[in-house]
DNA sequence: TTGGAAAGTCAACAAGGCTGACATAAAATC
DNA sequence: GATTTTATGTCAGCCTTGTTGACTTTCCAA
């Protein structure tokens, strides 16, 4: 196999046409990545956007909506078209925050979670394929690259996304 | 840390939590992967469509319209704009096929090259900080990975893509 | 208690996807 | 030679999702 681990010589993998490859391979296989919850939400009113607001809500119930702002990176207009439509429709509930009464605490209804596990179902099974298909130590790997790959302050929320409390 | 690389039993890489945490890996790094592009570009009349757009004329001199819109997987309306204003912009040449002259074949003109470099020299300079952070056999994980991430026909094309002759 | 900051909402605009219809030229086929 | 198919371009119009700017409501601190 032969996997040149080693010290500072090989470094082959770090050539113009490696790091090439690399990046198509991350166009490519992002694509895949979106394409089953897309498929979900088209015929639906919803689009990715409504699909990561769901999926960050139910990774962190009572989240504030200032908080889902820092983690999305969009502005705060861009995420309240998404909320308002969500909540309109009865898959999020904004809940006027006890201690801050500006705050509003989001949580997923049940129709809500209904839609997170239709759409997170679609993405694990395509994940796992791939952790399967590439085995441990290649998705160790893969992890490794991709911390490595996000902006510094993302690396440090991405451990431990700010949770809140309602 | 722990990262139980083990051998086939385990199958603690396939659980929920760590399908999630390789859902979130890529959201947050396909983030910082289109950053630095992405700033370039703003300011510019440009956008991420037309990095694409460059990227792949760069990759495959001389391609065809018809072999761009079945890499990029996009409408040639959609296409045709950004190429158009490209083209406009003496970024892009669009030579009639000689065997066939319905085809236009697309060549990077000098300037086109230049912001092409400067686009994939930032992203690159990413990649390869990723690349070295993680070391190689990381980085043959998250190929392997990717790789299995792509819907299938991608995953042909995208090892040989089409290439135009002018 | 009042003035500033913070959280959230609304209005209007831009980029870049999309569909559908149609035009032209060239190639391929009958 | 006439017809059909292919490759490309273009117009009009729509949708999602990003943007900025202005505006409440609420909180907090001087």
């Amino acid at each position: 196999m032969m996997a040149d681990s080693g010290g500072g010589e090989g470094l082959l993998f770090l050539t113009d046409e490696q790091l090439r490859k690399g990046i198509e391979a991350m166009f490519f296989a992002y694509r895949g990545f979106t394409a089953d919850p897309d498929r979900i939400l088209e015929g639906m009113d919803y689009g990715r956007a409504h699909h990561r607001a769901v999926h960050f809500i139910h990774r962190s119930p009572g989240t504030t909506v200032n908080n889902l702002l820092s983690i999305l990176a969009v502005t705060k207009q861009s995420l309240n078209r998404v909320l308002r439509t969500l909540v309109d429709d009865g898959l999020v509930e904004a809940r006027v925050g006890v201690a801050d009464k500006r705050e509003r605490h989001l949580h997923l209804t049940a129709r809500g979670a209904e839609l997170e596990r239709a759409l997170s179902d679609a993405q694990r099974a395509r994940m796992r394929a791939a952790y399967r298909a590439a085995g441990p130590v290649a998705v160790q790997g893969f992890r490794q690259v991709l911390e490595a790959m996000m902006d510094p302050e993302m690396r440090k929320g991405y451990h431990s996304l700010k949770e809140g409390n309602p």
